[in-house]
DNA sequence: GACGGTATCGTACTTTGTACGAAACTGCTA
DNA sequence: TAGCAGTTTCGTACAAAGTACGATACCGTC
């Protein structure tokens, strides 16, 4: 009649929400958003289904969860430093993160009450589009286009058959197959002679992206108008 | 004993494919992606739930193919014309198909076998890319990012608690009470000195991006570089 | 050791996807 | 016209998942 020991594979010491929120990014992660269930994440926990009831209202409630503890996970930027650099730093970590967490951006649609560290980060970066010297009009202008670029990014990503170097090859065959009528020939030309190659790493080209709207609004900055 | 005739609401002529899909669409677009279960699609079909898996494999499939309903929905660029006004156009396109769908944004996370329409799509852009003058590498690059910014700003647009002009008003109020203890001032700032006007829409931050994006996009082929 | 709040859980109901096979219908042939 | 072979629709039933409700176990305090 030992206590607390004899632990299957989790903790079991007492619930929170925090851990609750955890096991449910730990699930996931691991299974994607669909293997995430009250009984899935309970045993995940070393608990009954009934019990995470206590520290959460519903899954609904999981769900607007899991996607604060993700945007908890970006780097913030810093208003002090230079502005560009800030904000490729959070930039490159907000993409690293939706990597980590595939689900997430699927989720961010539905979920249209933002949690504590949700509206911390966009703070964050409105703070440092402010700090240099971004009127407010600009800032709304300059936030919107990359966030928008972030997260369609991630988006796209994460709707890729493949993820890196090396496994985009054994993709390519099977999906070679459905374009052997002759249609889309000009995606089977970028396919077939960029996509394809073994070099090529879609994650490479957020960096061109992010550099061409840095640049542009670094000129909109200081040129002082908005178009 | 009439035949085919006197129907409830929706027509009562043989199931299809098509008709499926339309159905299916129209439940999302009423009550969310959420209100699409099999029972409602059948109701809304004047059929019984599994009628409609003589038509369809099962659920997942009807997701697939509902986007890719989206995608066709979507004017495409041409080739042939101004490639920079024929991808304006096709982005306005896309966003207002994403507007009408909000629901399509979240499911093309988790689709990742692309149907005709999907693919024609994809096509058609490379394709006015492509004859734009791009070379592979650009184009790739061109591709990634208005897809990215189109896409994410349509992310954006999908969560954000209300749309369009004057329906900002009664939402804000509401929302700033969570904001009373003082943290996130730049959010606050943005919201009070610019967003909560009656005058501002979130939608027209679009072309703000848009053209700065394709601005950059004309500079780099004609400088020829790619940074 | 009794007690009141805190936390966990057992049971059971509802909704949803869908497997399985029967029934209804359709066009065609004998 | 009757029968037959697909084709299409449907009835029944079960499993998985969210969760309401109330009971039980736990835990620190007097």
């Amino acid at each position: 009649m030992e206590k607390s020991a004899g632990d299957t594979s989790q903790g079991r010491r007492r619930l929170t929400r925090e851990r609750v929120l955890a096991a449910a990014v730990g699930v996931a992660d691991a299974g994607g958003i669909g293997a995430l269930t009250i009984r899935s994440l309970a045993q995940e926990l070393g608990a009954k289904p009934m019990s995470v009831y206590y520290h959460v209202a519903n899954k609904d409630a999981i769900l607007d969860g899991i996607v604060d503890v993700v945007f908890s996970e970006i780097e913030l930027p810093s208003p002090g430093g230079d502005w560009r650099s800030e904000l490729r730093r959070r930039a490159a970590s907000a993409r690293q993160v939706l990597r980590r967490h595939r689900w997430a951006i699927g989720l961010m649609e539905s979920r249209t009450t933002p949690g504590p560290a949700t509206l911390r980060h966009h703070d964050a970066v409105i703070a440092t589009l402010r700090a240099a010297g971004f009127s407010l009009e600009m800032t709304a202008h300059a936030y919107a286009l990359i966030d928008s670029y972030t997260y369609g990014f991630a988006l796209q990503e994460a709707g890729l058959p493949f993820e890196g170097r090396d496994t985009v090859a054994p993709v390519a065959d099977s999906i070679m197959e459905r374009f052997a009528a002759g249609d889309y020939p000009h995606l089977v030309e970028m396919a077939t002679g960029y996509y394809f190659k073994t070099s090529y790493d879609f994650a490479d080209e957020f960096d061109f992206g992010l550099n061409l709207i840095l640049n542009g609004l670094s000129n909109s900055l200081h040129a002082g108008n908005d178009s």
